[in-house]
RNA sequence: GGCCCCGUAGCUCAGCCGGAUAGAGCACCGGACUUCUAAUCCGGUGGUCGCAGGUUCGAAUCCUGCCGGGGUCGCCA
C-alpha cells in the first residue's frame, strides 16, 4: 500500500476521482465544498463524505442515487474496505485497518513535521501581535493576544505559509509623553528633589500618570547616568532640556522589560517596528501623500455620531480619508485639531510598510476594545494595495478568577496582575495552553486555581499526562528491549497487523485526523482547535491505557510477545509524536514525566 | 442611537463558509487500583441550541427583526 501523510486528503482525492467519472467537469467552486470528514458514529464507518449532497444538483441526480453511483466506483479503492450510501445521500466509508496502520511509520519518521502541509503555498504572512504601549510591564490582558498570535503564527508556518512574527512599538503618542513625565518624576526623586508628588503633578501637562513603582528603577538609572544634569537645583528643568532624553531612555527600559516578559512567555518575534521611527522617516507623510494622489483624501466635516454626543463635540473641518469607499461606515480623520497625525494615520503608514516589505496577508491580533477600528484599517489596506488582505483576529477580555471569585484588576488595590506574576504563579505552559482553550473572540474565564490543578478538568495536565504516560512506557520498553529497537526510527519498521483492538484503532483514527485538523485550523485562523484536538487524542489514549488495567493482555508491554509489543509501542510513540506536534504549535513543552 | 462580538445541559465551553440521533469537562449518582503512573477509566441523570419569522430536500450553523450580555463611537492606542 502506498504511503500518505494525509489519509483524509488521499481519500478525498479518490472521492473526487470517482465523481469525475460519474459526473465529469463540475466547476471547481463546487468541488471545493466537497469534504471527507471523520464519521460521527462508528456505525457509519470511519469517514463520511457529503459529495453526493453537494454535487447532486449540478450532476442532475438525486443525492442518494448519485451516492450509490459513487459507491460502486469507490469500492475499487485499495484503502477502502466497504462503502455505502446512507441517510440523505452521504457516502460512508470503512477503511482497511492497514490504511491507518500505514501512517505509523510515516509519523515516526516525520516526527513533529507530521501534519505539515502546503496549503499556504509559501504566501508571505505577517502576523502582528502584542503591540503594547511601552509604558509599563505587560499584564494579563496582553497575554491572550500574545499567545493567540504566537500560536497562530506557528500554525500558519506548519500549513506552509512564510510567516513573519511582528511587534509594533507604539512609541509615538501622548501615552509615551506621559511616560516621560512619570519617569522624570522618579528621576527627580532619585536625586532628592524637595518637591512633593502633587507639586510636581501640577506642572505636568495632562496630569501625572503611571505612578506605579516600576518606574523607580528607571529614575534611579537616569540619576546614575546623568547625575543632576537633567534638573535645575534638583527641581524640574524646562522640558526642552531633558524630555527627549528621558523619553527615549524610559521607552528603551520598558521595551527591555516587555521583551523579557515575552521571552518568559516563550514568545519570540523577529520584527519590532517603531511607530516613532516611521514618523521620523516620513513614512506617514508619504502614505498620506500617496492616498492623496489617488484622490482619497479631502478636507471635510464629519457628521456627528448618533446618540449621545461627547460634551465637547463641535463640527470642524478635518483631513479625511475616504474609508467609506472601501467598506467602512464613514470617512475617517487623519489629523487631530492640533495638526498632528491621528493614530490611524500612523497605522496606515505602518501597514503600508508591511506590504512594502513583502507581506501578502496581514493578520493583526487586537483586543476586542479595538473592534470599532477594524473596518477602517481594512479599508485603508484595500486602498493601499488591492492584492493584499488584512485580517483581524479580535481577542475578547479575560476575566481572572481565583476559586470561582473574580479577581479585581486594579493598580491601586494592588491586585493588578502582571504577566510576570501570572507566569510565576501558573507557569508558561499552563498559561499558553489555557489561553488557547477558548475561541479568541469568546470571553474567557481564567481560573488561577483550576489552571494549576492536576486533574482531568484541567486540559493542560490531561494532555501532558497522556504524553508522560507514553514516554513512561517507552522508557520501560527501552530498558527491556534496548534503546535502538524502541527509538522512533526503530519502531517505524515494526510489523503492525496485531493492532486491531477497537481502542487501538480509535487512537489510529485520531492520529490520521491531525493533518486535516491542522489545515482547517490554519485556514480558519483558529489555533484553539489544536487544544481541543489534543484533548481528544489524550482522551483516546487514556482509554486505551485503561484497557490494559481490565485485561492485562492489552497492556503495551508483553515481555513474551515481542512483535505485538513493538506494534503497540509504535502506536504509543506515534501518539507522543502527534501530541508534541500539536504542543509545539501551541508553544508548550511536552512533559516527560509528571510525578 | 450606529457599528462589532457573544447567547448551546445547573456551571465553564466545543460544534457554526447548511448535513445524519447537538458533544465534552465540571457538578450530581453508581462502579474499576496485587498500577506499563487511578493526576486515569467505565456507567447513569441532565437540552424549546435566547425569542419570532424567513431561505430549502435539510438550520445550533445562513438572512431579517426583537430580547439579553459585552465592546466601541473625531484630537487614547
Amino acid at each position: 500500500m502506498t504511503e500518505f501523510h494525509d489519509l483524509y486528503a488521499h481519500i478525498r482525492a479518490q472521492v473526487l476521482a470517482a465523481l469525475q467519472q460519474v459526473a465529469p467537469s463540475l466547476p471547481d467552486a463546487l468541488l471545493s465544498k466537497i469534504e471527507v470528514t471523520p464519521a460521527r458514529e462508528p456505525g457509519q464507518g470511519d469517514m463520511a463524505s457529503n459529495v453526493a449532497l453537494v454535487a447532486a444538483k449540478a450532476a442532475r441526480q438525486a443525492p442518494p442515487k448519485l451516492a450509490t453511483a459513487l459507491v460502486s466506483k469507490l469500492q475499487e479503492t485499495p484503502e477502502i474496505e466497504s462503502v455505502e450510501a446512507a441517510g440523505p445521500g452521504f457516502v460512508n466509508m470503512r477503511l482497511r485497518p492497514e490504511a491507518f496502520r500505514a501512517l505509523l511509520p510515516v509519523i515516526l519518521r516525520d516526527g513533529t513535521a507530521y501534519g505539515d502541509s502546503r496549503i499556504g503555498a509559501g504566501a508571505a504572512v505577517n502576523v502582528e501581535y502584542v503591540s503594547a504601549n511601552p509604558t509599563g510591564p505587560m499584564h494579563i490582558g496582553h497575554c491572550r493576544g500574545a499567545v493567540v498570535g504566537d500560536a497562530l503564527a506557528n500554525l500558519l508556518a506548519k500549513a506552509g505559509y512564510s510567516v513573519t512574527k511582528e511587534f509594533y512599538i507604539n512609541d509615538a503618542g501622548a501615552q509615551v509623553a506621559a511616560l516621560a513625565w512619570a519617569a522624570y518624576w522618579r528621576y527627580l526623586q532619585a536625586i532628592g528633589t524637595p518637591l512633593s508628588e502633587e507639586e510636581f503633578a501640577k506642572q505636568v501637562p495632562g496630569g501625572l500618570q503611571y505612578r506605579g513603582d516600576y518606574l523607580i528603577p528607571v529614575g534611579e538609572a537616569l540619576a546614575a547616568r546623568y547625575g543632576e544634569s537633567l534638573a535645575v537645583d534638583r527641581r524640574p528643568a524646562p522640558p526642552e532640556g531633558w524630555f527627549d532624553t528621558v523619553r527615549e531612555f524610559a521607552v528603551a527600559e520598558m521595551m527591555r522589560g516587555i521583551r523579557e516578559d515575552l521571552d518568559l512567555l516563550g514568545v519570540r518575534q523577529e520584527a519590532f517596528v517603531s511607530e516613532r521611527a516611521l514618523v521620523e522617516a516620513g513614512a506617514v507623510d508619504a502614505a498620506i501623500e500617496r492616498l492623496g494622489a489617488a484622490g482619497l483624501i479631502y478636507e471635510g466635516v464629519l457628521e456627528p455620531p448618533k446618540g449621545k454626543l461627547p460634551d465637547d463635540w463641535e463640527a470642524r473641518p478635518q483631513t479625511l480619508f475616504r474609508a467609506a469607499e472601501f467598506g467602512d461606515d464613514t470617512d475617517r480623520p487623519l489629523r487631530k485639531s492640533d495638526g498632528s497625525n491621528t493614530y490611524f494615520a500612523n497605522d496606515i503608514a505602518y501597514h503600508a510598510g508591511k506590504i512594502a516589505r513583502g507581506a501578502q496577508v496581514l493578520i493583526d491580533i487586537w483586543g476586542a476594545d479595538h473592534g470599532g477600528y477594524v473596518k477602517r484599517m481594512q479599508a485603508a489596506v484595500r486602498a493601499l494595495a488591492p492584492d493584499a488582505i488584512l485580517e483581524i483576529v479580535l481577542c475578547q477580555i479575560v476575566h481572572v478568577v481565583r476559586g470561582g471569585q473574580p479577581v479585581r484588576m486594579s493598580k491601586r488595590a494592588g491586585t493588578y496582575i502582571t504577566l510576570r506574576d501570572l507566569l510565576e504563579e501558573v507557569g508558561r505552559d499552563a498559561v499558553r495552553f489555557t489561553m488557547l482553550t477558548r475561541k479568541a473572540d469568546a470571553q474567557m474565564e481564567f481560573d488561577l486555581d483550576q489552571v494549576v490543578a492536576q486533574t482531568r478538568e484541567n486540559p493542560v495536565f490531561y494532555v501532558q499526562y497522556a504524553h508522560a504516560r507514553c514516554r513512561s512506557v517507552l522508557r520501560l520498553a527501552a530498558e527491556m528491549f534496548g534503546a535502538e529497537v524502541v527509538s522512533d526510527v526503530g519502531l517505524a519498521g515494526a510489523a503492525l497487523d496485531t493492532l486491531q483492538a477497537e481502542p487501538e484503532l480509535a487512537v489510529l483514527r485520531r492520529l490520521a485526523h491531525w493533518p486535516r485538523l491542522a489545515q482547517a485550523a490554519a485556514l480558519a485562523r483558529e489555533p484553539h482547535r489544536i487544544a481541543f484536538f489534543l484533548y481528544d487524542l489524550a482522551s483516546d489514549f487514556h482509554i486505551l491505557w485503561n484497557r490494559g488495567k481490565d485485561d492485562s493482555t492489552l497492556r503495551f508491554l508483553q515481555p513474551d510477545r515481542l512483535a505485538e509489543t513493538l506494534a503497540r509501542l509504535a502506536l504509543v510513540a506515534a501518539t507522543a509524536v502527534v501530541i508534541r506536534s500539536g504542543l509545539s504549535v501551541m508553544g508548550v513543552e511536552p512533559a516527560e514525566e509528571l510525578r
